[in-house]
RNA sequence: GGCGCCAUCGUCUAAUGGUUAGGACGCUACCCUUUCAAGGUGGAAAUACGGGUUCGAUCCCCGUUGGUGCUACCA
């Protein structure tokens, strides 16, 4: 035994990884490097019935992508393996058969009809639902008896009497009454173990220092606890997260938004902007530190477990956005830094998926140039994906009434009307050597001085046209960068 | 119902016996830019309630309320 940190994310493979499993895997990954320890993956795999065909494989590529990375796992393998549950079976057996001899365990033979049936009396009776031991009483003739008869059993675990005191590293000290515990079962029919014992038997065979797990554990950790102690061994340190909710407080639910991480790798968040931000879901560097902005390397530095907060945190998507744009920019930046002749490079990058294979051929070179161009600011301002900067350049757009039409820059369908034609006249006199920016922008502002309007009146609307987007490049840069004749053509194709 | 956990701006949070209760997101006003966005400077916005303890409670204790988790041969 070493005293080295170990600690461990026990996913149980259901399909996807939820941003709060992601959550509870950071935070163990964080604290296990900041004290230079190991940090582990374990596939809890021992229901059957929920077998999803490829979501370990899913769940291992999205933390990966978010770079928490385990020391052991059931790909790259270690000491303790083998760490998917299933293929564990011997190591729970032999287990409970110790705690079978040393009276820690009964078998029950009880139906789940009689189950049912006692907990509906119980229930009636306003007591609370547990077993009630029937078959703890059993004599070892009688057990041996219906198991030769090929009775179906489960394995329980009896629990001791008495108070139970956990030390929880979040939430100090809880108590429990015994009373209020079920005999829990740790064998199922199926000879198959449940969560509790396998969790057990594979923190401790795993040599886990430290749990670091979801709330919704904390009742269940007497149980776990007694386990330690009728095997004899020293448990682990505990700490119960708190839950990750939805805006009503409830706990965050597919119903109410995505919570697959693959599902924001998908709209273009930054694996960084995702860290940063579950990362500040409920810690908190302390000390009344104010800087926000947290890389991998600087959340391993500063994490500790005394800040984690113990109240949930609502999973606040305007808050990512923010994130994701300051992350944005920021790898931008550097990107550029490192290699400033390469810009042109860094921006087709990020605008690949939207320009289409003809505009990289030669003839559509120029536009493509010129779009980059009027793009390049906006990329390192504005918090949108530079994609939708640049779509508008090689698709025409729709006719937009919701953003064409606003009420803040005093632009309705009259103004429209009356603006259209002007800039469409103005335009169309501009020749080849007279396209620049600047007499484009001379020209618009004709416009305005002679309909005796303001300059939002034209701009926006013309802007709003030729890119179908709220927000983009200037209306100058635009016109300039689509060019005469496809600039009048998306002015002319409007049906007022 | 029983048991457990939780409670500072709308949201994420800082401060902890003595502060004009701080920051960020969002919202908002103005400036900048002859449009939007971005940027700059301001603004509105919180200690759930009731009792204690104390010279003094956001902070400590108790209760109430509210929220939430567990109460499976799921994890």
């Amino acid at each position: 035994m070493n005293s080295q940190v170990r600690t461990r994310f026990a996913p149980s493979p259901t399909g996807y990884l939820h941003v709060g499993g992601a959550r509870t895997a950071l935070y163990a990954y964080l604290f296990a490097k900041k004290h230079n320890g190991q940090f582990l993956l374990r596939i809890e795999d021992t229901d059957q019935k929920r077998f999803v065909e490829g979501a370990m494989e899913n769940l291992m590529k999205s933390l990966k992508w978010l770079g928490i990375n385990w020391d052991e796992g059931p790909d790259n393998g270690g000491p303790h393996g083998p760490y998917i549950q299933s293929q564990r079976n011997d190591k729970y057996t032999a287990a409970v058969n110790q705690l079978l001899e040393n009276g820690y365990a009964y078998k029950c033979f009880c139906t789940q009809e009689e189950l049912d049936e006692m907990r509906r009396k119980q229930e009636a009776r306003h007591e609370a639902p547990m077993y009630n031991r029937k078959c703890c009483a059993l004599t070892k003739e009688e057990v041996d008896a219906k198991v030769a008869a090929g009775m179906p059993f489960v394995i329980r675990q009896k629990i001791p009497e008495g108070m139970i005191v956990i030390e929880d590293l979040i939430r100090g000290k809880v108590r429990f009454d015994s009373k209020s515990i079920d005999d829990q079962v740790l064998v199922k029919s199926d000879g198959f173990p449940t969560y509790h014992l396998a969790n057990v038997v594979d923190d401790h065979d795993m040599e886990i220092t430290h749990v670091i797990r979801g709330e919704e554990w904390l009742p269940s950790t007497p149980k776990h606890i007694w386990l330690y102690q009728a095997f004899g061994w020293t448990p682990p340190q505990y700490a119960h997260l708190s839950l990750l909710l939805n805006a009503d407080r409830s706990k965050l639910s597919k119903r109410q938004g995505d919570v697959a991480v693959e599902e924001y790798i998908q709209k273009g968040y930054t694996q960084e902007a995702i860290i940063n931000f579950i990362a500040f879901l409920g810690w908190h560097p302390g000390k009344g530190i104010e800087k926000e902005i947290y890389s991998m390397r600087e959340l391993i530095e500063d994490f500790s477990l005394d800040n984690v907060h113990k109240s949930g945190a609502i999973f606040n998507l305007e808050k990512l956005d923010w994130y994701n744009w300051q992350w944005r920019r920021r790898k931008f930046l550097e990107e550029v830094e490192a290699n400033p002749l390469n810009r042109k490079a860094i921006l087709l990058k990020e605008c690949e998926e939207y320009i289409a294979p003809e505009y990289k051929t030669a003839d559509k070179e120029a536009l493509l140039d010129r779009a980059l161009k009027t793009v390049e600011e906006k990329v390192i301002q504005d918090p949108k994906p530079v994609n939708d900067y640049i779509k508008f350049y090689f698709v025409a757009p729709q006719f937009k009434p919701d953003i064409v039409y606003s009420e803040k820059m005093k632009v309705e369908e009259a103004t429209v009307k009356q603006v259209i034609p002007e800039v469409i006249a103005t335009i169309s006199e501009l020749s080849e050597e007279q396209w620049t920016e600047e007499n484009i922008k001379v020209a618009l502002v004709g416009i305005v001085a002679k309909l005796g309007l303001k300059n939002g009146q034209v701009f926006w609307p013309v802007r709003a046209i030729l890119t179908g987007e709220q927000f983009s490049p200037g209306v100058f840069e635009v016109i300039w960068a689509l060019g005469k004749r496809e600039t009048l053509s998306r002015l002319t194709n409007i049906h007022l």
